[in-house]
DNA sequence: CAGTGGTCTAGACCACAGC
DNA sequence: CTGTGGTCTAGACCACTGC
């Protein structure tokens, strides 16, 4: 038997899914087409069906196909819009933050804006936890944080001058199950930012929030980074 | 048998998966632990071990865990920092294009830093569109867009005038093979924007740069929009 | 060497689509 | 009714790890 290397080389399984992605990228199969059933794959191909089922669910996976119980599997539109994009208010893809200054930890009852943001009430308390971030000597980024106040809080500040924001999150909830948002936009800057981040010129903000929710979509976070626009770039990519 | 109801409700590998998924998210499994093995599991559910890997193998998509072979499977630490985004240029989380004028459509020679960001030689053509975007008959975006030029492009202006970006490309490549850029960052307008978009006072941009490549990594376009700060958030969420 | 995950098979029963 | 995908089994051989 020679076909021992082809198959730690290449599994049927893997050889299903190449041919098919081949057929689709190809337009040879256009989004809405049916697949060849699994039945047909299986006496195509000579391998079992488990095996075609494994390479169908690779394709599932990645976007390509979906599947209908009863009816069979078919290409699926390809999603244009969509991007992934790693975010690190420490780290971009221009600009890396190299210190630290805590300006404010303190415990607040929150204004009616806050209390929404949170879902809690205007007599609970509030972390607020104000930074700003350097880059060789320069401020380049404004950073407000708020936290429920709630149970053994571990606030540490030494750990606070570094930590990011699902880091400081993390440490009482596992952070699986953590839902987090992004919202990024751009603004001119007001007086207090300008004064913290000692701009005289003209100059955008890029501004990105980050809300952490709990499993139960309970607010556990509030983040609003305001970054020099000319110190940060966000990439994203597709795929 | 009252199995049937059972495992059309929750099948066994679903099963495993929760309890696991359990146990990571409550802490009693950590980052780097081993997870019992498969013939382990297979035992513990009484299940066999295509179907325990079929519960592992969500697990691993969904980023809990990864296995070794030989060694075992182990949980992952998360990933804190990754969202996705869904970006449209016609569309964002505030705002929403109702009219789009073309402001030219033309075949040009590139200058030197557009002939590198496409990789091809000066002395290829490359067309330009560029783009008004309106909003309630506000001028809220600044759009432009750079195609190499090559064979039969069926440039529709009708088209051009409604189209995004992967749109207009994937017409002839299948879009399951491209590969999509996103660079976000934030300016002030300069004086041709300021005139465009009819910006008289301080306002801040937010620009977002696309770059779509083929599947050998060719550069098939490059498109930059210049928007309103007050007329887009993007929005990113993890998971 | 025994234990692990990776691949694969040849069956089985099920619920569901569509004729 | 046949054909489809969804679930599941009880085996098998492989390559790799670590003792």
């Amino acid at each position: 038997m020679f076909g021992m290397d082809e198959k730690m080389i290449n599994p049927v399984y893997l050889q299903i899914v190449e041919e098919l992605k081949r057929k689709i990228n190809s337009g040879s199969l256009k989004p809405g087409d049916a697949v060849a059933s699994e039945s047909a794959l299986s006496r195509e191909y000579g391998a079992s069906r488990m095996t075609v089922r494994k390479g169908l669910a690779i394709l599932a996976k990645d976007g390509y196909i979906y599947s209908i119980p009863g009816k069979g599997s078919f290409v699926q539109k390809p999603e244009l819009n969509k991007y992934t994009i790693y975010y690190d208010e420490m780290k971009n893809s221009i600009n890396t933050v190299d210190r630290s200054r805590l300006l404010e930890v303190n415990i607040i009852m929150p204004d009616e804006k806050l209390a929404g943001e949170l879902q809690i009430t205007r007599n609970k308390n509030v972390i607020v936890i104000r930074r700003l971030f350097f880059t060789e000597g320069k401020p380049i980024a404004y950073d407000l944080k708020y936290l429920p106040y709630s149970k053994g809080m571990p606030i540490v500040e030494e750990e606070l001058e570094q930590a990011t924001f699902p880091e400081m999150v993390s440490g009482s909830v596992s952070s699986f199950s953590l839902k987090k948002e992004l919202t990024i936009y751009a603004q001119p800057p007001d007086e207090e930012i300008r004064r913290h981040l000692k701009i005289h010129d003209d100059l955008a903000l890029l501004v990105i929030e980050q809300r952490i929710h709990n499993e139960e979509n309970k607010p556990i976070g509030f983040c609003v980074t305001y970054f020099r626009g000319d110190y940060i770039k966000l990439k994203g990519r597709s795929e």
